[in-house]
DNA sequence: TAGATTGTTAATCGATTAACAATC
DNA sequence: TAGATTGTTAATCGATTAACAATC
């Protein structure tokens, strides 16, 4: 199909090596390129080129044979791809050493996502702020989530309390769950989560360093 | 084939669930159960159950119908696919807010992992110590890899600089390293890279958030 | 024994890669 | 025009799933 429309449907790799993408054609536009072509970008990300190819064709944008893709509207077409063309806000729940380094990182803006308020249960937390995101009640969640239509919570909480946490992410109106426990969540069909485990790549290299 | 030894080669995908298996089985095992059937697993991982079974099959420890596979010989079993039956030490490179957090981490230990030495170039920092692990200046890097003979680097320093500590922990001996930064890396294929980048999986959820 | 569960072989599926046509 | 690059269709590959035999 010769259309110019984004697809509906994308595979999950594919929006996985978007923000590499990204990345690069950012940089080539700083550089003052007004087009890049896949074998470039392919090349930099260590890529195959017809699978940069691809991965960029439905994006939706167009490219020019011997110019390549025009930068600022491909740029354009995978920010939007990945819903980064509009702000999102999230809710942390759980400020312990995880949550704080995560209330912490300066780099969610480039994004579009910030963190609109922490939520923990330890009495000594709440009231406090943690590099600007005040402690909430675990309470007030609830009001909090649909009084600004919330949309992504992030999960830093003990394992113990995992599942329980997501469950109110889920009721509070949530469909999205960044979860960095270890713990296997149940949801229901409509709500997505992205596990962000260390332990799984850490397997790898674990595995690879020993022999 | 019917042998009981481990294959040497695993796939990825495999690779990257055995924590996952393995946190359920220390589950059942603390429970008392002294098998464990794929089934269950799989139940619990919300995996096909077959996939599991392929996946247990791998291991080399054979299961017995009716009763599934012995706890404790397939937790150790999969504990040495995955090679964290010996201890590991590893280098940290760049102490910012992401470095400080993972020497703060306490979970490591869990997959018999510790951090000998952090390593920055900034002399504020040189002396301090962090969580335990006093920084040490890069130049200290390669006498210290080498002395004791250790396989991981972890990479938690600003882009810039990523790439050049890349080299620089190749050349000083280390075979894996653990990503944080958003750089692509240039390495040889002797050695193995693990990107740990938020961005990814950031961007299947805005993307599903946002429609 | 009967039946649950493992183990194995074949089929399916999706993603990647290859081949080649289209086009600026 | 010639040729580099995109776009598309077909082939390959690897992982997952299905079907079924083996076994305690």
């Amino acid at each position: 199909m010769s259309e110019n429309t984004p697809h509906r449907s994308l595979p999950l790799p594919t929006i996985r090596r978007y923000p590499l993408y990204l990345r690069e054609i950012k940089t080539l536009i700083a550089r003052g390129e007004t087009h890049v072509s896949s074998a470039v970008l392919a090349e930099k990300l260590g890529l195959d080129p017809v699978l940069a190819r691809k991965d960029l064709a439905m994006a939706g944008v167009p490219g020019k044979p011997r110019r390549g893709y025009p930068s600022h509207a491909l740029e354009a077409a995978i920010v939007h791809a990945i819903g980064w063309d509009n702000p999102h806000c999230a809710v942390l729940l759980g400020v312990g050493s995880l949550g704080q380094a995560l209330l912490g990182y300066t780099g969610f803006h480039e994004y579009n996502l910030s963190i609109s308020a922490a939520f923990d249960t330890d009495a000594t937390k709440i009231g406090h702020a943690f590099h600007g995101v005040t402690v909430r009640p675990l309470e007030e969640l609830d009001s909090h989530v649909q009084k600004n239509s919330l949309k992504l919570g992030i999960l830093t909480v003990p394992q113990t309390a995992a599942q329980e946490c997501a469950n109110r992410l889920i009721s509070a109106g949530i469909l999205g769950i960044w979860n960095f426990t270890p713990v296997q969540l149940t949801v229901p069909e409509t709500i997505t989560v992205q596990n962000v485990d260390l332990a799984q790549s850490l397997a790898i290299l674990s595995r690879t360093i020993t022999r």
